[in-house]
DNA sequence: AACAAAACTAAAACGTGTTTTAGTTAGATC
DNA sequence: GATCTAACTAAAACACGTTTTAGTTTTGTT
């Protein structure tokens, strides 16, 4: 690698570092281009050279924290069912520490029309899952004639749901664990095998009673608002 | 009603109707406030005297659009879990008539930040889906003990993932189909009576058969394009 | 007829993300 | 060391959603 690239390099790591603690620091709708590239000390038009986008900038930013999730979830010892309702224990857990940080990435990546840019980070995500659901019908826990890779896709589709909902601010975060949790122990209930479902379809009612009403989905929803008859 | 809120209505319906073609000719990107203000014959800052943003206008297009969507479900002789599934078909095949119409729409709700407004589509969805629900339960297709509330929610909210995900062009419109279908099978035979349970895994392993691999989510996505090693 | 209030217009302005242009700097190559 | 070239800069520009300002109709009221 010629001195070119490290440079290059070098720039990069600097955008990234200074994007991620604007992220961190600011508000969501702080984080512009242009005081990104002045905080950053450099031109306006480096990060667009350097990664294309804004939200590729914020990809970029994002990829660090992946390893640290996987980290903390393969801490965990997985046993049974659980493992998936660690998952979304552990990305709350994350999501608490630096809502702003994790509000801006949510919203960035679901901003994107890049298909590159979207799977960037939704397939290291559904590998995970699959992995899951795989060792889940080796142990005899999901019944065999499901396809883990379908199966994945479709409780992957529900999280990610719950977590854009978060980040628009439509849930909040214990709410968005109690009906990610539903969600995903309502697709498991179905395909487990009989040993396995009683137990978890428990889990899943005691989750239930502690959802709130849908109507009142974010108790600050003011009904007599501007409520203009549209029709 | 006097005069004055006559014309204001009547400048309304100028715009939705003016907007409502805007969104079914031009594409997605060509539908701009200042498009629709000079096609309308209309200032620019009308509309948003009249509706407060562009995600209102769009609203009050697609609003339309929501008793079409209700006559044709009911028209439908609904017997056992295909309601649910009826749902799904009537939605896409609206969308296959007017795609465009349907993506701008779809886009325009999710980008909105506006509680009032996303509820305002959502709300009565989900009071649709929840009688649904409840009428299961009566039938005696869905176990009891469940909450009508609760399971709707999470049936509404992964079919609004996937259209979502078809507007972004993330899936086509028969993938989007299957996957709905597939989310909503899952989460209905996890609940489902034993009586009714059977034939309904039947059907979802059908669906199942035709899913694409989730990394061929869409086949046009090109791998080697631009992969910039990021971390 | 005179006045007040609301509705609307035209045009400019603001802050975005992003692109373009033209000029400069620094590494690579001969 | 001279030269080529990629990387970068500064600044302007574009299109967008949205807001503001100031002026003009249109309507309801006295």
């Amino acid at each position: 690698m010629g001195k070119r690239e490290i440079n290059r390099d070098e720039k990069r790591q600097l955008i990234v570092t200074t994007a991620r603690h604007l992220m961190q620091v600011r508000d969501v709708s702080d984080f512009s281009m242009r005081t990104l590239a002045e905080v950053a000390g450099v031109s306006s038009a480096t990060p667009y050279a350097l990664f294309g986008s804004k939200q590729a900038v914020i990809a970029a930013v994002m990829d660090i924290d992946f390893a640290d999730f996987m980290a903390a979830l393969t801490a965990e010892p997985n046993q049974g069912f659980d493992v998936f309702f660690s998952l979304v224990d552990i990305t709350a857990e994350l999501f608490e520490k630096n809502p702003s940080y994790y509000r801006t990435g949510a919203q960035a990546i679901q901003a994107t029309s890049d298909q590159t840019l979207s799977s960037h980070f939704s397939l290291p995500r559904h590998g995970l899952l699959k992995d899951l659901v795989s060792e889940a019908i080796e142990r005899g826990e999901i019944c065999d004639q499901i396809n883990p890779d379908s199966l994945a896709l479709n409780l992957g589709h529900q999280f990610y749901g719950w977590i854009q909902a978060w980040a628009k601010d439509t849930v909040n975060l214990p709410d968005m664990v109690a009906r990610s949790k539903y969600g995903l122990g309502l697709g498991l209930a179905a395909v487990a095998t009989p040993a396995s479902r009683a137990q978890l379809l428990e889990q899943v009612l005691a989750i239930q009673a502690t959802l709130p009403e849908a109507g009142a989905l974010k108790s600050r929803l003011t009904p007599n608002r501007k409520q203009e008859a549209v029709s």
